[in-house]
DNA sequence: CGTCCGCTTGACAACTGTCAACTGTTGTGG
DNA sequence: CCACAACAGTTGACAGTTGTCAAGCGGACG
């Protein structure tokens, strides 16, 4: 019954209180759409823009990208999508995908098919508003990241692009102190507005300010040293729901 | 049964083809929802953020802003709503709105209670496939937006802008090449990632190369010389469906 | 008539992008 | 095993775009 877990589920670090995870959409589509589990290795595309939608895609692990091609060749990455978040819904509209999706680390998704989806949500309500919740929180989250895109510096986008992988590091119930970036930095650049240069400055200032320190071997991994300060960097207030009153 | 065109309805300008309604969602909606029809007054405000998710609004007529206030007190304009467009999608998750929505000119709105809406897409499924089209429609325009913010200059923004605007009209089967902004040159600024300064400098120079003319008395109002360049400018192909093959 | 507001324009500064050089790691092939 | 190339990352110098500050213009409105 128990899926496999991908992700390492570890003791949470501190005071961080562990979230026990409600489970939430996971056992709600396994009950009720036929659900097509299946890993995804690393780099590997899980559909492409152009490509007739047929499936809707749940994260299970891993962390994925989603990107379009813009007109002179170049990639820009539009999202990253972490566990119990949805691949896909943009290309409903159109009835095919519009953008590309692929696993910036190795994972599992869960998919479905849509048609089915569509038809389990009318047969089962509450199906049909938990979509319409999941949704309504990729919208809320694009909003967020163009309102950081526009009115935050560069040190304060990479400061919230971490902040961010962190708390959802935190709700996958997974050390929150430290970070596995399996991004290069020009890929976070792309993500955040930024040239790779910058991204690396703004790594190289917070490291100077001890608000994080990089592992010996590589620079992918780093290390939370002032989460505080972090968030204040972030364009105080990163998550509402938590921090000082600023 | 037909109701008030609010929006000057006209014939299309030059060789734009005219885009006959589909008449798609309101039809849908009326048959199956109870829908309260009301007029919004410039400058008022539809919902504020915090308030409890009672309808989402279906725009009928006029042009809304979407904004949220940061946390030093400023207004972030995160997007702009026309005709057959939704408000309040991104509230669904919190169950209470995220956003303020304010008429940025008179219109009428076309709204309805979420449980309603809810229950009528358990009842009838294509209005179910509807919502969640619409939805994605938003989601793939906003994930547009992001692109734009991020990728081009101040002045493929502003263009961009005008391209955008000038299609909307279209699609209502206004004239296309006729203008009237009314949002100052703050709010766009705030809208494209940029100072008023930035959006009036862009102005200045799209005026100066006759691809826009304002009209004599006020700035608010422009008439397109050059809809060709301004889709150049916009950064190539801002419809995907139409223009050159760059 | 005077004030307020929206808009434009100029001068200047600051931030970020561009270009280039350098380091260190990884992977390949002789 | 080592030389080499390829790649990711860091850092510096410099340039360019955009933001900031300031001044001025013109219309709206009391």
């Amino acid at each position: 019954m128990d899926a496999i877990v991908a992700h390492p589920t570890r003791q949470p670090a501190g005071a961080q209180p562990f979230v026990p995870e409600p489970a939430g959409f996971f056992d709600l589509l396994e009950a009720h759409v036929p659900v097509r589990r299946h890993r995804v290795r690393q780099g590997a595309a899980v559909y492409r823009s152009g490509s007739p939608l047929g499936e809707l895609h749940l994260v299970r692990a891993g962390v994925f990208k989603v990107a379009v091609i813009t007109w002179d060749g170049r990639e820009k990455l539009l999202a990253l999508r972490f566990r119990e978040q949805w691949l896909g819904f943009d290309g409903i509209a159109e009835g095919r995908h519009v953008c590309d999706a692929t696993a910036a680390e190795s994972g599992e998704l869960w998919s479905v098919r849509y048609d089915d989806l569509l038809q389990a949500c009318v047969r089962h309500a509450p199906l049909g508003t938990a979509m319409h919740r999941a949704m309504s929180e990729e919208m809320a989250h694009d909003r967020d990241s163009m309102k950081s895109l526009c009115t935050l510096s560069a040190d304060a986008r990479v400061a919230r692009f971490l902040c961010h992988w962190i708390e959802t590091q935190a709700r996958e119930g997974a050390y929150a102190d430290r970070i596995t970036l399996n991004l290069t930095r020009a890929e976070i650049g792309n993500y955040l507005g930024l040239t790779l240069e910058s991204v690396s400055r703004a790594f190289s200032r917070l490291a100077r300010q001890q608000v994080i320190r990089f592992a010996e071997s590589t620079h992918r991994e780093l290390e939370i040293r002032d989460a505080r300060a972090l968030s204040r960097l972030g364009g105080p207030c990163v998550s509402p729901q938590a921090l000082v009153p600023c």
